[in-house]
DNA sequence: GTCTATATAGAGATAGAC
DNA sequence: GTCTATCTCTATATAGAC
């Protein structure tokens, strides 16, 4: 058992760097050459695989786009929940939150852009719609911490905002950060406080 | 000479209507079944023709989308010139240019998701960028007379807002489009007035 | 000018050798 | 467990009959 131990641990430790190099593969073809080469063949090469390989982790090509997914989407609960359960500042929260937003956006801009969309043709597990929901039900107390009436919808364009205003920056080959989060942080303190 | 002319009207018309039931065909297409589902043979029998009669139309699957974009564009550009080159107040043109976008998107909302995502997929014809470039040159000019100094980053922001508001909206099945024209204008409104 | 039939190519996925 | 070879399907685009 216990000389076992260690060649299954190899064996368990190389399996998962195969399947990571796969949807790291995913990631980087997203990124750079869009959805419509990301097909199972240029994955496993680029993952230094063959096609038969890739199979045997994944059971077809849905299943790697949802692993980059639940990747991308716990590395964002992740970090959202840091801040919305911590007892900072209602504002600070906002602010914090708009942050981990850009700095996600704008750390590979065109895979975000392209998750978006294979996201919308892609029936998701029970499994990913809770981490979604997860995800807006903490957004939704960050933004009812700042603004108690705001509704479910209000924290939903206060995401769309932040997402759709830093995208267009990245994309645009924007590279200062610091006047981005400004017009988002406009955008969405503008959006929030506004009367009349 | 005038004996054929009614007959080479009468062709032109009937190889109108069959390049515009081919292009409304791939719209019908994109948006009840996405992208993906948009092939040529899908649009010529839709259209109700063969898909040789397609290929005497339309050189390539590319040249159908850009023409259905070009169609697209010129109803807004044509929308919007009428705005901006009114003389109403300006909060009454920024008001006016919300209200054409949310009509636009509402309209066909699918459509109008799927068609930002295949222009990025597209490189467009001198013609086509013209056509974009002369909306965004209209939305900063009618953004510049309310706010004078918005730089031109920030008319796109607006047209951005917008646009991922009302398609957020639709998408999830909002009906109520006044309330969705209340929220676009907070955001818009909020984003050019926030001070501070 | 419109059709049917088809050439061609590339995709997802599997079989079976090693 | 990983590879190569291949099956099957479907897409774009063309050829040639009518």
């Amino acid at each position: 058992m216990t000389q076992h131990a260690p060649r299954k641990q190899a064996r368990q430790t190389r399996s998962i760097a195969t399947q990571t190099a796969i949807i790291e593969a995913a990631a980087h073809i997203l990124e750079q050459h869009g959805a419509a080469a990301l097909t199972t063949n240029a994955a496993a090469e680029r993952a230094g695989v063959s096609i038969g390989s890739l199979y045997q982790y994944f059971p077809n090509k849905q299943s790697i786009i949802a692993s980059l997914l639940r990747r991308e989407w716990a590395s964002m609960l992740d970090q959202i929940r840091t801040v919305s359960q911590s007892d900072l500042p209602p504002d600070e929260k906002l602010h914090r939150l708009i942050a981990i937003a850009i700095d996600h956006q704008f750390a590979r801009p065109r895979l975000a852009l392209e998750l978006e969309y294979v996201e919308s043709s892609l029936e998701l597990s029970e499994e990913m719609q809770h981490l979604a929901s997860s995800i807006a039900g903490e957004v939704r107390s960050v933004v009812r911490s700042f603004d108690p009436d705001a509704s479910p919808v209000i924290a939903a364009d206060v995401v769309s905002i932040c997402r759709v205003l830093t995208n267009d920056a990245a994309m645009r080959g924007e590279t200062d950060t610091q006047a981005v989060t400004r017009r988002v942080t406009r955008a969405v303190l503008g959006f929030l406080t506004y009367r009349e």
